[in-house]
DNA sequence: CAAAAAATGTAGCCAAGGCTAAAAACTGTG
DNA sequence: CACAGTTTTTAGCCTTGGCTACATTTTTTG
């Protein structure tokens, strides 16, 4: 009778979905933060940056680059493709909207750079849109 | 005992670590609520919830049982420990802030349901505190 | 009450994401 | 240039969480 149930309408089905592209998103963010910072991108740095060890983000580089995001040779810095890099920068707005958000609520810094690593990955287009005009209008003293 | 490389000041460590509880707090959360509605809960019904196999349902709900949270016999229904009541009811509270939250800001009820099963992992004290007070002081007209 | 149906459990596979240990490749001096 | 140190890769193991197929138990029902 397998037919294995439900394929129905789920939300935990959706959050799941979230789930396997966070890492993603984490990486080339924070990847191209490193390029834009050091000039280049390096396994260890990236490492550092997620508390993993080399080897963890090393397969996970790997994964990305499978997946067409990450562009690498053997021992070589890592950089981005265009899909990479364009995942990135929508992914480095969205993070800014929502920790502006928070900080526009009342989060301190500190609170709201944790939360906003957290919580980014699962806002939706119209949530992060009233985030957006939140901050701008509640934008702390920047007006 | 990880002592591999840095252990500084990383967020990403911490948004790593909710992950690892997210799955059995939105388990107690689901498992208390199908008490809740049909006074009692099998795993088939929890399995549908999720929109998994019952089979991965079922061993999930393993681990709760390990971790002190769930309680079971064989083929028999499920219930929460003490502790899985705790974890649920806290996780209650949470979800409704968050949902409230997003709800006195402006969402659809529908984008505020999704997004909430998904950020209310990620909030952390001082944020969802501040929710709380937002979702009050702007509450949907019931003031 | 026995056979069919439904629910639960077991075996075994896969991918992602952790890790350590050890090999290989680069770098930078002496 | 060689050797020491650093960085990256490889091998191998673990857990979580997904699945199908099949076995077992419970429930329903003819």
């Amino acid at each position: 009778m397998p037919k294995t149930e439900t394929n129905k309408t789920n939300q935990h089905a959706s959050v799941r979905r979230d789930h396997s592209t966070e890492t993603a998103e984490d990486y080339v963010e924070v990847i191209a933060d490193l390029m834009a910072a050091d000039g280049g991108c390096r396994l260890k740095e990236v490492a550092k940056r997620f508390a993993v060890s080399h080897v963890t983000a090393n397969r996970t580089i790997a994964r990305l680059k499978r997946d067409g995001l990450v562009w690498s040779e053997p021992y070589g810095p890592i950089s981005l493709t265009p899909a990479g890099k364009r995942l990135a920068e929508r992914c480095r707005k969205r993070h800014a909207i929502v920790y502006e958000f928070l900080v526009a609520l009342g989060i301190s810094p500190e609170s709201a750079s944790l939360d906003a690593e957290g919580i980014e990955h699962h806002v939706g287009p119209e949530t992060l849109s009233a985030m957006e005009k939140f901050a701008l209008r509640h934008g702390v003293k920047l007006g």
